[in-house]
RNA sequence: GCGCGAAUAGCUCAGCGGUAGAGCAUCUCGUUUACACCGAGGCGGUCGGGGGUUCGAAUCCCUCUUCGCGCACCA
């Protein structure tokens, strides 16, 4: 049943074997049709261009911990994956390929061939970043995997857009919306990233027209933009010129008389006063002129250079050389009046991060459905976020909220579904606005193309990737025909979301809109943010720094377990975490620390027979070890009702190596050595099976593929439990139930004073150099008669002999230390020295009266004894008590030493 | 500008009203029934500065400094 185990433990194929022991035996599956509790929880799908970072090691990590303690608190679990399309990012990685291997355009290949060719790619390369989580060990119901542009998942965005479209809640419109010059296409607020930016603050002069020699100074940082200038505007209350306002100024180029019109926008204190005036290429310049009745003169091409209305000059010509160009010629027309340097706010492409063009430009837009009901179930908690600031953050977004530009000007992605009558599609395609009462017979908004289809002319914009995702949670368990599903009865709404609070607006907040729009609740209970992983300098990760670990090194390195366990460690909840490489390494080491005491186990080559301990024959130190599991199980379970996961690994960790390795274990050495009483022998051997066993449970979801391992090695299966580790229930009863509960506390009293006293004995030993010694002699002077635990003493301590003599009179110049099993003496014949001896215990008397004065003052403030609770002032006394006796003790150890 | 975080040992971080902690690093010892990916022992902190509340503050409040992150049409 056992086998021998390896002296260290090599993490690699243990973790591919039993990654591929599981899914053939179909442990991930979320049953649909159990009767146990359901818990689920949706991934977020990573991209299917991505490849996995350390961002995702912690999310998915963290969501693989909840699906595996939930299995074995016996529920029926689904974690259900898959990937999106995302749209921007794909379609520009294909098109980078295609440039560089054909030297082609998406335009020269068509739309339909074009799109042959994403779907060759996504076949591709789709599926590394879903490997790479089969590598970390996520537990997730592949047989489920779904991507959003899988026909069923289209068909739910079809549906979504046209019963929202019928509602009214989306429209048409030209509108003023954030250009992306690179990827040529709009973008959505939440798209743009606003950057600092040093740039300059170029002060120009105009003309006022009809005028003798006089100028008003402009100031700004985009003169290029000056061409496409239909005004100037101050403010109406602005003495300094109020008398242009109603005459003209002239743009000098191309030249023209352009009016000066008042606006309260205006801030007098900025710049001169005076805003040079641009619909087409500022939306608060749009404004001003929707209200002004200004013409809009776009002077700039999609791709961010500048068109013929520009002048021949600069027709042509990128928006950033042309800003140089534009100043130099002023300059050379007299009209440049000073250039200063100037930081301001930039705002660019969350993708292809260049500066975004405001455009005006034909878009479709959705006014948010179910914001109201959204917005008060995170108020009210009804959808928890941990760490709870985050609702802040979200309720502020909600009151706030504008319409989504949902169209892209891509190909990859979902095609809109509105077909416009081919006769009518030039003037509908114009027109300023469409929506569901405006449109009409010659307009077909549906999740299937009309039946003459030859007639119709398809929208060609797609929709934005988000559009997709945001409807992940049951859109991935059901399909759009259907009323419902059996999965969506069991596993809808999910239990958890874990992700990054840079998506709270991307995509939480718009699950929860659509979950109350499509579902009629909300689609998940809580939602856990994950903190960001930075590097050592508190930097973000990023590919340009080269500061980024590859996971899958990391993982070869050191094992997919041991990064999962040194990743939580240090994950805090609710702030930034800077990785470091040596973390992991504590993984590691950790993951051979367990490795190591089962190997203990197993080398004492008794069968595996767990049964009822018989808690009356156990020694003090197996009872004080199953108490402290005890205390373990507790913590650990109020530690994840909370979410506290760096706590759980940190318990775990301190359980393992700290109580049950440095202590328990050795101190029960001597129960298996060649004379040792049987009896004692199979106590112990019992109770460290009973606590390996329950400790490996405790920690499989955090080091799955390790404890799983040792499971079967140890043979903890046993013959008719489940066939894995991960689908062991966990014990609900306690490792104590039935013990005498006295008898346990006076064990762990008993066993806390020996341990302080090897501690003290350590100490001693160290302290004259005889660390390493182990003839070394002790006499005890029992506090209580007797000191039964000699044996275990001498062991721990490192101690040749340990002589019990009650009333020992130890002689002058014996170092000596006292301790809560009575005095420890250290005899040395000849080696003393005195003058060190006294040195040590003046030190020791010296830190004693400094905790007794500390508490002898506050015992003597009268503040404090009339209002400090009856148990602190206890406390406090005992204290005293206690300080007082070791004073004492002190003083009489150095008038032993003699002079 | 408004809002939200963070600042504790050389490093990474716990602790969040009642005697300042862990791991790593460093120093000294050390192969005794697993583990050198190990064991034992040390060194190391006026808990960012200043005020306040309290019998008592790393912990609560105010303020300042530094860093990070959101949101915001100052051209």
């Amino acid at each position: 049943m056992s086998e021998e185990i390896p002296k260290a433990y090599q993490p690699g194929e243990v973790e591919t074997q039993w990654y591929a022991r599981w899914l053939d035996s179909g442990c991930f599956r979320g049953d649909e049709t159990g009767a146990k509790p359901a818990y689920s929880i949706v991934i977020p799908p990573p991209n299917v261009t991505g490849i996995l970072h350390l961002g995702h090691v912690l999310n998915n990590t963290i969501q693989d911990i909840l699906a595996r303690r939930a299995r074995m608190e016996g529920k029926d679990v689904l974690w259900l994956p898959g990937t999106d399309h995302a749209g921007i990012a794909t379609q520009s990685k294909v098109e980078q390929k295609l440039r560089k291997e054909e030297g082609k355009t998406r335009r020269d290949l068509g739309r339909e061939v074009f799109l042959e060719k994403v779907w060759e790619w996504k076949e591709e390369h789709g599926g590394i970043i879903i490997s790479q989580l089969k590598r970390l060990g996520c537990s997730c119901d592949w047989t489920r995997e779904r991507f959003t542009m899988d026909p069923a998942y289209s068909r739910w965005v079809a549906k979504v857009f046209v019963d929202l479209f019928n509602d009214g809640l989306i429209y048409r419109g030209k509108r003023m919306v954030n250009w992306c010059p690179k990827s040529l296409t709009a973008l959505s607020d939440e798209e743009v990233i606003m950057k600092a930016q040093k740039s300059k603050l170029y002060t120009m002069r105009y003309r006022v027209a009809g005028e003798k020699n006089r100028w008003v100074e402009i100031a700004t940082t985009r003169p290029e933009t000056l061409m496409g200038d239909t005004a100037v505007a101050v403010h109406p209350k602005d003495p300094r010129y109020a008398d242009l306002i109603g005459k003209s100024v002239i743009r000098p180029f191309p030249e023209a008389e352009i009016p000066v019109v008042a606006s309260e926008h205006i801030d007098m204190e900025f710049g001169t006063g005076v805003l040079k005036v641009t619909p087409a290429h500022d939306k608060a310049d749009f404004e001003i002129g929707l209200k002004h009745d200004l013409p809009i003169l776009d002077v700039l091409n999609p791709d961010g250079t500048l068109n013929a209305l520009a002048g021949p000059e600069f027709e042509g010509m990128d928006r950033f050389e042309a800003r140089v160009k534009a100043a130099e010629k002023l300059e050379a027309m007299g009209q440049l009046v000073k250039v200063e340097d100037y930081e301001n706010n930039v705002g660019y492409s969350e993708r292809a991060d260049v500066p975004v063009e405001p455009r005006i430009s034909m878009q479709w837009f959705l006014k948010y459905p179910c914001v109201e009901e959204a917005a008060a179930a995170v108020a009210s908690n009804a959808i928890h976020f941990r760490p709870e600031r985050w609702k802040k953050t979200f309720a502020h977004w909600m009151e706030g909220i504008q319409d989504w530009c949902i169209s892209r000007q891509l190909w990859w992605g979902h095609q809109i579904p509105v077909w416009y009558r081919k006769e009518k599609a030039g003037e509908l395609r114009e027109r300023e606005s469409l929506d569901a009462t405006s449109a009409g017979a010659d307009l077909r908004v549906g999740i299937d193309p009309p039946a003459d289809e030859e007639n119709w002319t398809r929208d060609e914009d797609v929709l934005d990737t988000w559009f997709s995702s945001w409807l992940w949670p049951f859109a991935t368990m059901s399909d759009s025909d259907a009323e419902s599903s059996e999965t969506l009865k069991k596993f809808y709404p999910t239990a958890d979301l874990v992700t990054g609070p840079d998506i709270i607006f991307f995509w939480v907040a718009r699950m929860i809109m659509a979950g109350y729009r499509w579902r009629g609740c909300l689609p998940f209970q809580n939602v856990f943010f994950t903190s960001i992983i930075r590097d050592k300098k508190g930097r973000k990760m990023s590919k340009q720094l080269g500061n980024s670990p590859d996971p899958l090194d990391l993982m070869a390195e050191y094992g997919a377990d041991a990064l999962r366990f040194g990743l939580m460690r240090i994950a805090p909840t609710g702030t930034d975490v800077k990785f470091d490489e040596d973390q992991i390494v504590e993984g590691r080491n950790f993951a051979n620390k367990l490795w190591n005491a089962a190997r203990y186990r197993q080398m004492q080559d008794a069968p595996v027979a767990i049964g009822p301990l018989d808690f009356g024959s156990l020694s003090i130190y197996s009872l004080d070890i199953l108490a402290r599991l005890d205390q373990l199980e507790n913590d650990l379970r109020l530690a994840y009702e909370d979410y506290r996961f760096n706590e759980i690994a940190q318990l775990l960790y301190e359980f393992w190596w700290s109580h049950y390795c440095d202590w328990y274990l050795e101190s029960t050495k001597g129960d298996f050595a060649a004379d040792a009483d049987p009896a004692a022998r199979a106590s112990t051997l019992a109770t460290m099976d009973l606590v390996l066993k329950r400790f490996l449970l405790l920690l499989h979801p955090f080091m799955p593929h390790l404890t799983e391992e040792l499971w079967e090695k140890i043979g903890y299966r046993g013959e008719h439990g489940p066939a894995f580790l991960m689908q062991t229930p966990l014990p609900s009863e306690s490792v104590l139930a039935g013990a005498d509960l006295a008898a346990v506390l006076e064990a762990r009293d008993r066993v806390a004073a020996v341990y302080e006293a090897v501690g003290r004995a350590r100490n001693l030993k160290a302290e004259y150099g005889l660390g390493a010694n182990k003839g070394v002699k002790f006499i005890v002077d029992p506090e209580e008669g007797s000191f039964p635990e000699a044996t275990v003493f001498a062991r721990l301590a490192g101690a040749g002999e340990v002589v019990v003599t009650p009333g020992y009179e130890a002689a002058k110049g014996v170092p000596a230390a006292l301790t809560g099993i009575g005095k420890i003496y250290l005899p040395l014949e000849g080696l003393v020295d005195v003058a060190a001896e006294r040195e040590r215990l003046g030190k020791e008397l010296a830190k004693a009266n400094d905790e007794l004065k500390k508490v002898n003052a506050k015992l003597a403030n009268e503040n404090f004894v009339t209002r400090a609770p009856e148990e602190v002032i206890g406390e406090m006394k005992e204290r005293r008590k206690h300080w007082q006796a070791r004073v004492g003790e002190f003083e009489k150890m150095i008038g032993n030493l003699g002079s």
